[in-house]
DNA sequence: CATAATTGCACAAATGTTTGTTCAAGACGC
DNA sequence: GCGTCTTGAACAAACATTTGTGCAATTATG
């Protein structure tokens, strides 16, 4: 049995059941009646029977008639990952508030779907871009330097390249959760970082590195290691540092997954946090309360972060093609739970043995 | 200083460069040459200039015409959630490698929002659509039945309706993670239920009940409570459920969120896992192997849920308009972890005194 | 009362595709 | 050398909108 295919309802089937023009139907539906002289009597009985027959405009003609869709791309290297995911939503909530729709694009951390998807979404004629990029490299970016078309930079920015960002405030963050172990008289902190070479991890680095300075402690860039965001990282690492015999008496994660990882290999070893070692990781989730030791984090505001950004691009749609190098900073918070003692009360450093 | 707007280039451009007619580019571009009589001369010259101008077709236009605009609509209660974040994923991944776009509209756990993405997706002439309904009604998702649109129905779906759906198997699952506790001595178990009235949450409930009849338990219904999946529904009912000293040596919570909210109250109350309650959760997650009690769940399979969901899809594309009125049910996996205590081995029962 | 201004709406073009049909020119048969 | 095929491509309509302009009919003006 085949299904009923319902006739959408246009302009046309309005205009012909009123005996009207299609001009005047869509002049009405689209609130300007009074300015093309429609009288308030068609007005009100086109109003009527539009909503009578649930019209709804048809977006495709629409969008290829203005050049406007109401459409916006986003581009996320991987939605599953809960960073990601929360921004996405916030994202959503904001753009449809205003009217506009989504086209969501997974770049599966691969700067070739990357592309792919910026293609994509050219040829669905989105009116603007919000993109959070696998972060490697930056060329197909560049174009959009000159391109008239409406871009945010999220998360991954790229400094060298003059388009609006937003971003957490990785150094502070990573300088914060730094700090808190050295001033907790930790001396060896394991740094286990994420994909190198792009923005948050390498700004991460430098907090780390500040840190330090600051507190004039002597930093070991033999203690920084790692390459991924995801737990393989964080486990293959710590077993190695363990290994190696780096002595370190604790570890600051650049995310929830690669802290994940190293609780793994702390495990294995019958290493407990934070008896035998201190952590502090990146990425704040309603678990991290839960977890064998209560996890001391970075917190990074997600809403803050999908606002601002929404708000950026839309600022774009409305100061008409205005290049604003603009790149702001949202704070992260250092979230205080158990997994950090402290060494400064303690007469001995229990830390790893040295090689 | 306003930025170069670059004229996206047509297949008039390309006509006119080479002194062709549109309607020749267009019919090479899309394989039709040889059907069209087009001479391999023109075909090749045509492909030549369409790559080397790097032309991509105007979507909105195609899809005016041809009436499919390769793209399709997801709607999700909440994107955020890592069980919806994972099939979105999964989803964006196989409809991709299908050549499909993703509008993406999160319905924020509202049946109104639900609606109003129905009609947005609508104008937008999505060729399909996968949802995740909100799940208290499905008043509006009835039209669907007789409707020529290819929707499936993802986790959410309705029993009496006759439209193709993909959920997990929520009765074995229940099952499954019930009769665990039941065989490992635990008789009273406080089910923390999540959203009622939607099929997911009741069909969980039926499966604790069965599990309940083939263990030769008695069901204390009064032990069934809660009223969503996240961690206050959670707190609130496991403390409501110590005070009011119901009795029970273990908790079976419908969600992680709710099993957070469980963990809360229990912290508070001075109560261990599993030494005074036992306790299984549904979801698997990362963390679940890292919580202070590495916790038993029940895993669901988001890849196969979000496959089928979208092989079922196209199969609705490639089948003209049949309809098929199809539930497959994708197996969960009760995965072990520390969580529960045998109580066949012990001596006395260690569960919460009763009144 | 003739002209001008205003009111109320329709015509038609344009957006970028796809596709059924037409049409000219060359090849071929006899 | 005339009709018939075949080849290679163009014409034009259609999809559902929006919008500049045109054009009657009505009202106002002097």
């Amino acid at each position: 049995m085949s299904r009923i295919n319902k006739k959408r309802v246009t302009l046309k089937f309005i205009a012909d059941r009123l005996g009207l023009s299609v001009t005047t139907i869509s002049r009405v539906l689209n609130g300007k009646g009074r300015h093309y002289r429609i009288s308030k009597k068609t007005e009100t009985l086109v109003m009527q029977e539009a909503k009578t027959l649930n019209f709804y405009p048809n977006q495709l003609a629409r969008g290829l008639r203005t050049n406007k869709t109401l459409a916006i791309g986003l581009i996320i290297p991987d939605i599953s990952n809960p960073f990601f995911a929360h921004i996405a939503r916030i994202i959503e909530v904001e753009t449809r508030k205003r009217g506009y729709a989504i086209f969501l694009c997974d770049s599966q951390e691969s700067t070739d779907i990357e592309i792919e998807s910026l293609k994509l979404l050219e040829s669905r004629n989105v009116d603007g871009l919000i993109i959070s990029p696998v972060g490697q490299t930056s060329e197909h970016l560049k174009a959009f330097e000159d391109l008239d078309k409406p871009i945010v930079i999220i998360d991954r920015y790229f400094p060298d390249l003059n388009l609006p960002s937003v971003a957490s405030d990785n150094f502070q963050g990573a300088s914060d959760a730094t700090s808190h172990l050295l001033e907790h008289g930790h001396k060896r902190i394991l740094c286990l970082q994420g994909l190198n070479n792009c923005t948050p991890n390498e700004i991460r680095v430098q907090g780390y590195i500040n840190a330090h300075k600051k507190n004039n402690a002597k930093v070991d860039m033999s203690l920084i290691m790692g390459d991924r965001f995801d737990d393989k990282s964080g486990y293959i690492y710590t077993k190695h540092a363990l290994k190696e015999k780096k002595c370190f008496d604790a570890i600051f994660a650049f995310s929830n997954l690669i802290s994940f990882g190293a609780l793994r290999a702390l495990v294995e070893e019958r290493l407990r946090v934070p008896e035998d070692i201190s952590m502090v990781s990146f990425d704040d989730y309603p678990y991290s309360a839960y977890l064998a030791t209560p996890m001391t984090t970075v917190r990074q505001n997600y809403d803050d972060l999908g606002k601002t950004g929404v708000e950026m691009l839309f600022e774009q749609f409305e100061s008409d093609s205005k290049i604003k190098k603009d790149v702001v900073f949202v704070p992260t918070e250092l979230i205080l739970r158990k997994s950090v003692k402290n060494l400064t009360e303690q007469i001995e450093d229990k830390g790893i043995s040295c090689a």
